[in-house]
DNA sequence: AGGTTCGAGTTTTTT
DNA sequence: ACTCGAACCT
């Protein structure tokens, strides 16, 4: 007993009754901030260590990838190091990428199979539709793809949607749908939402597969339940309907995910789906003062058809929640920076304990800016962001032909990037000549010369490209070498994707790049090449961990290393060690929280979105979103909306949003900075010209060059040279002792000491 | 082949 | 307002 005590330690009641259920369904209903996963990690550890289970039994799915590290470092403080990695804890994306791989002789696939991205996506779909002569202008590819996710989250295939195909739009998605699914299977490919489907197909149509399944994976958690999908509920219910020891945790009014298929009956229908379940209701919130949680539940009680929550804490009341008028944007940014410095400086408040939500990418632009100008640390929860820059997309465009053969969409990306004389002409050529022959593109470039309409400058480039890739596959172990010796050492990751880099001209060509004067993108490159190493040290030791003390190949190493850069998530790219204020979009807040929360563009028309407006289900899911936002804040909270806002280099007057006017006045407070005579001149009529010139010209004067001037940050300085930057005016001053820095006169606050 | 110009689309949220 | 692609030019 004592080995278990510590793990139910500072447990409350319904705490310990989920950590505690061993065997049967089990359904935790967890309201933000009620400790969920700690319940979780408690759960396996306690299962493994008091129960008996073997670590490998365990099967526990999260939301993102970084989740899913969080939940196993944790687990690993439990248990031991070694345990905490015999446990499977992953995405449902990076299970499935992992079954196929594993299995994909079984499905008919090459296991160096590619997961298109949304762009790979929208190349293939363009295809499509230019194969079947469609006007992209009546059918644009990304309405064609989301009609066709939403089809396969339903675990609908091409022949299925025909079948129920009623309007002649729908006949034409369908004709759309057997297309794309017959390019992505020639690329042999799969996209996001086949993960799913073939994990399904694969659990459906191999009993084998399914029972040895079912032995390994016998105790399944699902984090998130409330935003799975109909294909996710499928391979949970499949895995577990066996030995029914499944464990789903979850928040209704958490679920934000209904547009991209979630299906929240899944949560609410556990018991029906269940009916021996047992249910456990988190309700005791440890994040939020009480304040902040009033104004959330104030805020959720308006969606109906929930089941209420009685959300209580015994943390402090704490302060009002703000809810800040700017002028516009600018100001808006311009507050929630000074704010955050102000708590920065005067309440000690580190960096990383702040945070900024908005609900569209688009509006951290400003604030970015803002926050730059005011040298204030900040980082962006993008971790797509580094993988969408052309360099590294054209890198591991190369790296997926090497593993993938069939891959044409890839290498048709990079067979003249950069420039290695295979014009456009050439390759249509070849492409034609592939058709007609009923050839795989691919097995030209080894033989170039069959292709006659190709002249023989376009069949030497094109040769001696087919050589560099041949020689990268046998590198890598995609195709045989000729004498090949199995105990050779295995090249490293990192070296090959060096050569790669090398060998394709992606290093020359960027090194030589004029517009490129910073050389920012071979740092890019090498920013990757350092991601490849870091990821074959982890995979190395993982390997290690597990008991395999042979070689691990290169080509598994490849396969793995492209598996996991194609499920990063704009969340993976959080990092709260960083010491600088998180900017992130409401979706990727979930599950996080910070101290200090600001939340911009509180507006009708972005929250709730426009696109919810006439539909009172979205408009809910909206509400959930505001909800999810709220509730991540643990002490401060900032609701903030401009009264104009400049979309499209127009500017526009808003409204504030409606969540707003359902919030109780007495938890909140009116702070008006739109107010202050200073910004309406600046902003408030942008358009008009005389009163901003003016102003910034004013300002300009009163700091001239050589004047010397106060920081409350920097300390002293002397203006080395002012600009009106339109409705701002941005100064470069030179401080004694914090070297050069451009900051905007508006918002930092300088001092004029002598001119 | 590489650079330039012009126009369109962009911004809802993401694995 | 800004970026990106296609068409066009040198």
């Amino acid at each position: 007993m004592s080995e278990i005590d510590p793990l139910l330690e500072g447990l409350t009641e319904p705490q310990t009754q989920a950590v505690t259920h061993v065997d049967g369904p089990l359904l935790v209903l967890a309201g933000p901030g009620s400790g969920k996963t700690r319940v979780i990690t408690r759960r396996i550890a306690y299962l493994v260590k008091g129960v008996g289970i073997a670590p490998w039994n365990v099967l526990a799915i999260t939301f993102t990838n970084k989740a899913a590290g969080e939940m196993r470092d944790r687990v690993a403080q439990l248990l031991t190091e070694r345990q905490a990695r015999a446990t499977t804890v992953a995405t449902f994306h990076s299970l499935c990428a992992r079954l196929i791989r594993q299995y994909a002789d079984r499905l008919g696939l090459p296991p160096g199979y590619s997961i298109y991205d949304t762009a790979d996506q929208k190349r293939a779909m363009k295809q499509a539709l230019e194969d079947l002569e469609i006007n992209t202008k009546n059918f644009p590819p990304a309405s064609m793809l989301s009609s066709i996710s939403n089809a396969k989250n339903d675990l609908l295939d091409a022949a299925g949607f025909a079948k129920q195909a009623s309007n002649f739009y729908d006949r034409t998605v369908a004709k759309v749908y057997t297309k794309y699914q017959a390019i992505l299977e020639r690329n042999g490919a799969l996209d996001f939402d086949d993960l799913l489907l073939k994990t399904v197909s694969l659990l459906k149509q191999h009993p084998d597969v399914l029972a040895e399944l079912r032995e390994r994976f016998q105790y399944v958690m699902i984090d998130e339940y409330q935003d799975t999908n109909h294909a996710q509920f499928m391979i949970a219910n499949a895995l577990s309907a066996e030995h029914q020891c499944i464990m789903c945790t979850g928040d209704p009014d958490q679920s934000i995910y209904g547009w991209r298929g979630a299906n929240i009956q899944n949560i609410l229908e556990f018991e029906q789906h269940y009916p021996a379940a047992e249910v456990v209701r988190l309700e005791q919130n440890y994040r939020s003062t009480k304040t902040i949680l009033a104004a959330a539940d104030a805020l959720i009680v308006n969606n109906r058809g929930r089941r209420h929550k009685e959300l209580w804490t015994d943390n402090p009341t704490g302060d009002p929640v703000q809810i800040v008028t700017c002028a516009d944007e600018r100001q808006e940014a311009g507050w929630v920076a000074e704010e955050f410095k102000r708590l920065h400086e005067e309440e000690n408040v580190a960096w990383g304990q702040m945070a900024v939500f908005y609900r569209i990418n688009s509006l951290s632009r400003v604030m970015e800016e803002t926050l730059r100008n005011s040298s204030i640390p900040y980082q962006i929860a993008r971790g797509t962001a580094f993988y969408d820059r052309k360099e590294i997309k054209d890198a591991i465009a190369y790296l997926r032909v090497v593993a993938n053969p069939s891959d044409e969409v890839n290498l048709l990306r990079v067979i003249n990037t950069p420039a290695r004389g295979i014009s456009a002409a050439s390759v249509k050529a070849m492409q034609a000549f592939a058709l007609a022959n009923n050839q795989p593109f691919d097995e030209l470039l080894g033989d170039p010369l069959r292709v006659t309409a190709l002249n023989s400058r376009a069949q030497n480039s094109v040769a001696k490209f087919g050589k560099t890739v041949d020689t990268w596959r046998t590198t890598a172990g995609i195709v045989a070498a000729e004498n090949h010796d199995p105990t050779a050492p295995q090249p490293s990751l990192r070296g090959f994707v060096e050569d790669v880099l090398r060998d394709s001209g992606l290093e020359t060509f960027y090194r030589n790049d004029k517009s490129d004067p910073d050389q920012e993108r071979l740092a890019n490159l090498g920013e990757l090449v350092t991601s490849a190493q870091q990821f074959e040290e982890e995979y190395l030791f993982e390997a290690e961990q597990a008991g395999e003390y042979e070689q691990v190949h290169l080509r598994e190493k490849l396969l793995a290393f492209l598996e996991q850069v194609a499920l990063v998530s704009d969340a993976d790219g959080v990092d709260s060690s960083q010491g600088s204020v998180t900017l992130m979009t409401l979706h990727a807040a979930k599950g996080l929280e910070y101290p200090v929360v600001a939340m911009i563009g509180v507006e009708d028309g972005l929250l709730p979105h426009d696109r919810a407006n006439d539909d009172p289900q979205e408009l809910e899911e909206e509400r959930r979103l505001a909800f999810v936002g709220i509730t991540r804040a643990e002490e401060r909270l900032y609701l903030c909306h401009g009264k104009y806002r400049t979309v499209f280099g127009q500017t526009m007057p808003t409204i504030r949003s409606r969540f707003l006017t359902e919030l109780p006045a007495d938890v909140v407070e009116e702070v008006d900075p739109s107010s202050d005579p200073h910004a309406m001149e600046d902003d408030l009529f942008g358009g008009g010209g005389g009163t901003q010139r003016s102003l910034a010209a004013k300002q300009a004067g009163q700091f001239p060059p050589g004047a010397l001037v106060k920081h409350p940050q920097f300390g002293l300085g002397r203006v080395v040279n002012v600009s009106p930057m339109g409705a701002h005016t941005r100064a470069k001053i030179d401080f004694t002792t914090s070297g050069t820095k451009t900051l905007i006169l508006q918002y930092a606050r300088l001092e004029l000491i002598d001119v």
